[in-house]
DNA sequence: TGGTTATTTCGAAGTTTATCTAAATAAAGT
DNA sequence: ACTTTATTTAGATAAACTTCGAAATAACCA
């Protein structure tokens, strides 16, 4: 849970996962819709998928990234109990 | 959302929340529950308060911490959207 | 093989964070 | 007034984090 909560608290990371919830994206097209160097955004990136966030694959030249839905239950769980 | 998501990035403070979701509870209290020291926990809950993720009041000598549910639902509502 | 494009890794700088002990504040009781 | 109890504030330190530019890696094409 540990590295989940962390990944969500930086509000680049938090903006990365509404842009995949549009749509599927690669590392520089998500670059693109930030100020920050590649290399932080990339940075970012792998932070979220340590933490199952997204996951990635290669296609071709590029890395399409992709939200993990599934990971998102955690945090929906603990603030759900939280409500009650 | 900045501060309400930092405020949950660290565990201690997401289990302080978890202790106030059993009960409202005074500050030495909360502390007898963590090997950390009364001054950490003091900042701890300042940075909860100022997230509104609690609220407390004085009561005689004690400081009485409470659960703010409401705060939650940002969070919720923010988890939920990239769910869909 | 060499060049271009896409992305990550490296190494460093500056900032923020969690933690501690010691001191300050505040309320209550003797 | 002094002491005890409860909590916070102050000041310091060490670890972690965000960011950068430059270099490395990997895939593709001519």
């Amino acid at each position: 849970m540990d590295k989940l909560w962390s990944a969500l608290s930086d509000s680049t990371r938090r903006n990365i996962l509404l842009l995949l919830h549009e749509k599927d994206m690669n590392a520089g097209e998500i670059a693109d819709n930030f100020k920050i160097s590649k290399p932080s955004i990339s940075h970012h990136l792998s932070i979220l998928r340590e933490a199952h966030l997204v996951y990635s694959h290669k296609e071709g030249q590029t890395i399409i990234y992709s939200l993990n839905k599934t990971t998102l239950r955690d945090v929906s769980r603990f603030i759900t109990l939280l409500m009650k």
